[in-house]
DNA sequence: CGGCAATACTG
DNA sequence: CAGTAT
DNA sequence: GCCG
């Protein structure tokens, strides 16, 4: 369980960010969210500091709880709510009307293209819902929130005041002028819960300060002072170690915080993500002596953690010692399931039962782990080929960047909803190559800082073709794309695309039904010949399409992991997916389960005749999907879970790992898609193998890279060697979301 | 023009 | 084997 | 769809 102290920092953390978040925002009002109000209660009530909080919080989440859970349960009630905007949509279809080409990609197409398109899709959607509560994020007074802030920080540091210096920030930014910078939405302030302290820490220069606001902007705050809770010391002007070092009264840089340059925040600002400290190129000239002061921050702060990583780090490519083995995979385990040691596990349980549903608010939560750690949950640039041009370092442009459309956001966001959309068109289409580069595009057109207007400059891109670049500058310049408008009055579509929806159907099956005259998921359900897993996808149509929170991934987790533990006191396991890449919210749940030293057969004996059983008696699981049932071979197990109380299915995979091969099946599992798929489209150039068992070399290969030998195994168990020895650099899960 | 990742489970 | 899944 |  996270300690009092911990607690305390965390909230106190919340209340400076968003009373920085207040001063960014102008518009005076009174209405003051929840954190805010929790930490004013605590500030009044030190002794219950935790009681107060954690009670109202309660009541809140009971609240949230009641009003999401509205949703039916029995299957007919279900499937017609669902339909009910569909019906309208009802149109007779001309069920046979030449529709585009592209058939003979039908049968081929890759699910998880379409899968992952989904819930692109709906991220849009979900954007524009949390426009308007931001919208009334925090607004108190200046002297309310001087006030609080001073109070606040008074408790861990008497320095701490200066952290939040307001007058005199409101003051800046008046001097800023024109130069206004509106907080992004909550979801996009990805600095959220850091603490920078600057060097030197002042915005005389007029680029510092405009990181500085474009900082906060993003939700970080500035100690403008030294002080406690300070997260990231930024070295700006190209100061060395020795240079910056003079800016402290001590002549010392103090440890603890991660000490980086000023291209990391440039980088986290161009990328949207809290990019690694520990990347040469964010390291202060002349520092390698505070390397380790710097993992100690990124990692979780636990003292084993750190040796492993030193022993792993000294040697980048260090010959495998059984301990580093070790430390390897201790220290993934550690760093995700392992983390959340019984206490969390039994506060999940007891918060579930005490509940009844669960609707948590996944920023508190996620919180828990430490105020730095911030996941990122944002896009990223390309792994290798990509790296061309639109990356570099050129990123010193960064402050300079006009922040036009004062959305605060990428200036090709009108762009890349509609490419999306298309990509969205193509995969219900059966296109999957289309799909690809529609998506690919996005992913380019993501890392541009610039607005792409003209064909011309979309074709410097790499990733936009003629096509494409055509495309763009449709968008841009009459802000439509005919060619979507008219995919999207095609009625069909939407009927694709709530069927391709359901778990087990893809395109084929899809079109299919639509050709036999289905419209609607109640015609599927009485008429359809379903199979068992179809069935039950209709069934759990709702539940299936949401995501789910980060927060409730690990209660999941937890419940998996006490059984796994009381079957198998050594047995371990680390939640991959989304989930370690950080994100706020996930499609499905990835666990891989694995012990020291184990193989396959010992993994998925314990798994299949222990555990699972157990967590189905349980009532947690729900159903099996797709899981091996012969005895002697298979690695997973797909199906159904639902915490107790919570009547809302979640999907979750569990893949059993073989010691020897965790470090591939972490790739594997973590993800995303597009991630992997470049990794082996990487190693296959270079005449290597890449799969969840491990990587292989001495492929042979032969028409259309049709594999004719298996090749010899490399490396399967340390995630990290395998980066090395495909000679990429290694990318921690956050940074996996081409 | 061909390739665009590579594999596991189902029926 | 095609289809769906990851 | 894009790229070589």
């Amino acid at each position: 369980m996270v300690s009092t102290q911990e607690k305390i920092e965390k909230d106190k953390f919340f209340r400076d960010l968003y009373l920085l978040d207040s001063l960014d925002d102008d518009s005076p009002e009174s209405e003051v969210e929840t954190p805010i109000r929790l930490a004013a209660k605590a500030k009044r009530q030190p002794d219950q500091t935790l009681d107060a909080v954690q009670h109202e919080r309660a009541k809140q989440i009971t609240t949230r709880g009641k009003v999401g859970e509205r949703r039916p349960e029995t299957v007919p009630s279900t499937v017609s709510a669902v339909d009910h905007t569909l019906k309208k949509a009802k149109v007779p279809l001309p069920v046979d009307a030449p529709k585009k080409k592209a058939l003979p990609e039908k049968r081929k197409r890759a699910p998880s293209t379409d899968r992952e398109l989904r819930r692109r899709d709906s991220e849009p959607a979900l954007t524009a819902k949390s426009a308007p509560s931001r919208a009334r994020r925090l607004k108190t007074s200046p002297s309310i929130v001087v006030d609080s802030a001073v109070q606040t920080t008074k408790r861990s540091s008497e320095k701490r005041k200066h952290v939040t210096d307001l007058s005199n920030i409101k003051q800046r930014k008046h001097q800023l002028g024109s130069k206004k910078l509106p907080p992004v939405p909550i979801g996009e302030q990805m600095l959220k819960g850091l603490l920078f302290y600057f060097v030197p820490n002042n915005d005389i220069c007029q680029a510092r300060r405009f990181r500085i606001h474009k900082a906060i902007q993003y939700g970080a705050a500035w100690a403008n002072e030294w002080c406690n809770g300070i997260t990231h010391i930024i070295v700006c002007d190209n100061l060395d170690v020795h240079e910056a070092s003079k800016e402290f009264a001590c002549k010392e840089i103090p440890r603890g915080p991660t000490l980086v340059n000023v291209n990391w925040l440039i980088e986290c600002f161009s990328r949207r993500a809290v990019c690694d400290t520990h990347w040469n190129r964010f390291q202060v000239s002349g520092s390698e002596a505070l390397k380790e002061t710097n993992k100690e921050q990124q990692q979780h702060q636990s003292k084993p953690l750190i040796e492993h990583e030193d022993s792993i780090d000294k040697h980048a490519v260090d010959e495998e010692t059984p301990e580093g083995l070790e430390a390897n995979a201790a220290e993934c385990a550690l760093l995700d399931a392992e983390t959340e040691s019984e206490d969390e596990l039994d506060n999940a349980i007891r918060d579930v039962r005490s509940l009844g549903s669960l609707s948590i608010d996944p920023s508190f939560d996620d919180g828990a782990k430490s105020p730095g750690d911030e996941p990122p949950v944002d896009q990223e640039p390309a792994p290798f080929h990509g790296d061309g041009k639109a990356r570099k370092e050129n990123a010193g442009f960064m402050c300079m960047e006009k922040h036009d459309g004062g959305k605060g956001d990428n200036p090709n966001e009108q762009t890349i909803v509609k490419l999306l959309k298309m990509a969205d068109y193509y995969s219900a289409t059966g296109d999957q190559w289309r799909t690809r580069a529609y998506r690919q595009a996005v992913a380019a057109l993501r890392k541009e800082r610039r607005l792409i207007r003209t064909k011309q400059e979309a074709l410097t891109v790499r990733g936009i073709g003629d096509r494409l670049a055509e495309k763009i500058q449709e968008i841009v310049s009459i802000g439509k794309l005919q060619r979507l408008d008219n995919a999207e009055a095609d009625p069909r579509d939407k009927i694709l695309r709530l069927f391709m929806g359901i778990y087990h159907v893809g395109f084929p099956t899809a079109s299919r039904w639509i050709a036999e005259g289905h419209r609607t998921l109640e015609d599927l359900y009485q008429k359809a010949d379903l199979n068992r897993n179809q069935r039950i996808g209709i069934e759990h149509y709702e539940d299936f399409q949401q995501r789910i929170p980060r927060a409730e991934v690990a209660q999941h987790a937890a419940i998996v992991k006490k059984a796994l533990r009381a079957a198998d006191t050594e047995a371990q396991m680390i939640i991959g997916g989304s989930y370690r890449r950080g994100s706020a919210d996930c499609g499905d749940i990835d666990i891989l389960i694995f012990k020291k030293d184990a193989g396959l057969d010992q993994i998925r004996a314990l798994m299949m005749e222990t555990v699972i059983p157990e967590l189905t008696a349980q009532g947690f699981l729900k159903v099996a999907l797709a899981t091996t049932h012969h005895q002697d071979s298979g690695s997973k197990w797909h199906g159904a879970s639902a915490l107790p109380g919570s009547k809302t299915w979640r999907r979750l995979d569990l893949l059993f790992v073989p010691w020897a091969e965790l470090g591939a099946a972490l790739i594997y599992f973590t993800g995303n898609d597009y991630f992997n798929r470049s990794l082996r489209l990487h190693a296959s150039r270079k005449q290597m193998r890449l799969n969840q068992h491990g990587l292989y070399a001495d492929v042979m290969r032969g028409q259309g890279r049709e594999r004719i030998t298996q090749g010899r195994l490399l490396e399967g168990h340390d995630e990290k060697r395998i980066f090395e020895i495909l000679g990429v650099t290694y990318r921690p899960p956050e940074h996996r979301n081409p």
